[in-house]
DNA sequence: TTGTATGCGTTATCAC
DNA sequence: GTGATAACGCATACAA
């Protein structure tokens, strides 16, 4: 198994050359005879030979590689997200590795540090909850970062955001406009600044209204199985919600699940919203009507300013704001008679 | 942003020792007093010095990076395989970048080259269908490769998998014991080597019994979508099932669905098993009847075998083989009478 | 206990 | 058109 790596030297040797005619004709970088050229290829190919990108990249090179830190890969919203990047960073010829920091702060600063050392290109950050300190020592990364809806705490960092707060407003008001007064959230994980803002736009759209209602609000992290208990929790609410917001997908599905699980119909007698309208989201039945963020958009954004700062171009302090918009599905309905 | 990087040799400098007393101190290699240890590791966090990977990997260490390589991440049973394997690689030191080769057979190469020349100290592929010459390729790597799930062509790398067909079997013979005797299937994607194995045990089984109608048989591909459609076919049939077996989690989530749809009742009306047993099979209702792989086992065993090549020993036609196990739940029941 | 010298594989620079 | 040389940052063998 160990086996001593085909190095351009080795090349070089089969094909009776040097090492940096190999090196040129490989980058296709300086002037190489025709023939010479073709001796080098086929001896490389006879050779099996790979670059190492270690070396390439302690040189000064590039690797191609760009590193994505997600808190975890259990919920859909991030693993669209990692998708949606790996996608755009395909376009332009650049590959994404995906790495998980289990929310430990420690692993994060150390897997940060790793990538920016030689292995990564560029860093495209996922950040869930808002730590400054963390977000301190990126600013001096020697690599591109930029962050992917963060919000919350000042930073220099270039970040693309989806517009969290407008398209919560947007939902609630969409179960306004079909009848609903009586509206449940179930909110997301405490620590996220994207929570933060759904509850903020929750609140703020009913509050102005005069409908709301705080023993509507439960509590809930993001997860399905959370959602389903919150949804429970509603539902025996002395008088329950007509229609329940979820500030995710995952939860929104666990509501659906308690809300069939009591023999109720969606969206005839009580209608659910999500938030970040997953893959599954238009799979599920009854298809869910869920904000949207442009997670294609944003990604290729990212990757977008990542290659602009590799090409020396600075994006300080440059934000750019995604809108949400809401996606009507089959989950809302008008307020039962 | 482009900030000139700190080197054991800054730190030499500012703590006034030598670049190899610095090396040593952060290893925790060689004779060091502890005073000039002390200096050292202060001039290190004062300078924020952090090792350069390409370089130590250059000269022949460890990057302590595990690379996997995953079709894609959209199947929950792609995204738990990688949170287990993240999850025990973490347990001893170790980090995992996932790679997503979007079933593209060129990407796939160039992304294990890179990986296997100096930005991976080992490699997990998860591996989905029968590449025969992608293997070959895997087996002069340079570093340690281990393969999970993978059936088919032989190989003589280390591989970790789940007893597919006796746990297809087990779900078989489930739905035999309720008294189920006109039992559907849906398939998985065609070109997944597991999927395959399903259906043979599928198809043995139920043979055996001289219950096997083929025209019960939906294609399928693994995605909740085709799942929904599928269902929707079988449940379509002059003579529909009293169960189905769906190749998958993510395809029963979409028979179930297709059922409810059609306002039959789970397991009343008809029963539902899946495979895989991802994390929603247990959060949604009624809780699914599925068959679970030992996914944390089989991802802490191929960690393990991957350190242990690293220490030197070979696994050349390792293979371990993990039995499945039927988790029976909510989903299944009796026929109807 | 600490330091000097060397090489890992690559590529940019410059000379031929 | 081609090649010799140096340098990237680190860790090892060896010397002091």
């Amino acid at each position: 198994m160990e086996q001593a790596s085909v190095t351009i030297a080795d090349v070089a040797r089969l094909a009776g050359v040097s090492k940096v005619t190999v090196s040129k004709t490989l980058n296709n970088s300086g002037r190489i005879s025709q023939e010479t050229r073709e001796r080098v290829l086929k001896a490389a190919k006879d050779l099996g030979y790979t670059v190492n990108y270690a070396a390439r990249s302690l040189r000064g090179g590039r690797t191609n590689l760009l590193g994505m830190v997600v808190p975890e890969l259990i919920s859909p919203y991030f693993t669209d997200v990692a998708r949606a990047a790996a996608e755009a960073a395909s376009r332009v010829g650049l590959d994404v590795g995906v790495f998980t920091t289990s929310r430990d702060q420690k692993r994060e600063q150390e897997r940060i540090g790793m990538l920016q050392s030689g292995l990564a290109d560029g860093l495209l950050i996922v950040v869930p909850s808002d730590s400054a300190s963390f977000l301190v020592s990126l600013e001096k990364s020697k690599i591109p970062v930029v962050l992917i809806n963060h919000f919350g705490a000042k930073t220099h960092l270039p970040t693309v955001c989806a517009d969290n707060y407008h398209g919560a407003r947007a939902a609630v008001e969409h179960l306004l406009s079909l009848g609903h007064e009586r509206i449940g959230f179930v909110t997301g994980a405490k620590e996220s600044t994207q929570a933060q803002e759904r509850l903020r736009a929750f609140k703020d759209t009913l509050g102005a209204r005069g409908l709301l209602d705080p023993t509507l609000i439960a509590e809930g992290n993001f997860t399905q199985r959370r959602g389903f208990e919150a949804g429970q929790d509603l539902l025996n609410h002395a008088l329950p919600p007509t229609a329940i917001f979820a500030a995710s997908d995952a939860t929104a599905f666990g509501v659906i699940d308690a809300i069939k699980d009591r023999g109720l119909r969606i969206p005839d007698d009580i209608s659910v919203v999500g938030f970040d309208d997953v893959l599954a989201a238009s799979q599920i039945h009854p298809t869910l009507t869920t904000v949207s963020h442009p997670i294609e958009d944003m990604n290729s954004t990212a990757v977008r300013l990542i290659c602009e700062m590799l090409d020396g171009e600075s994006h300080k302090d440059t934000l750019i704001e995604f809108p949400s918009s809401l996606v009507v599905r089959e989950s809302t309905g008008p307020r039962k008679a």
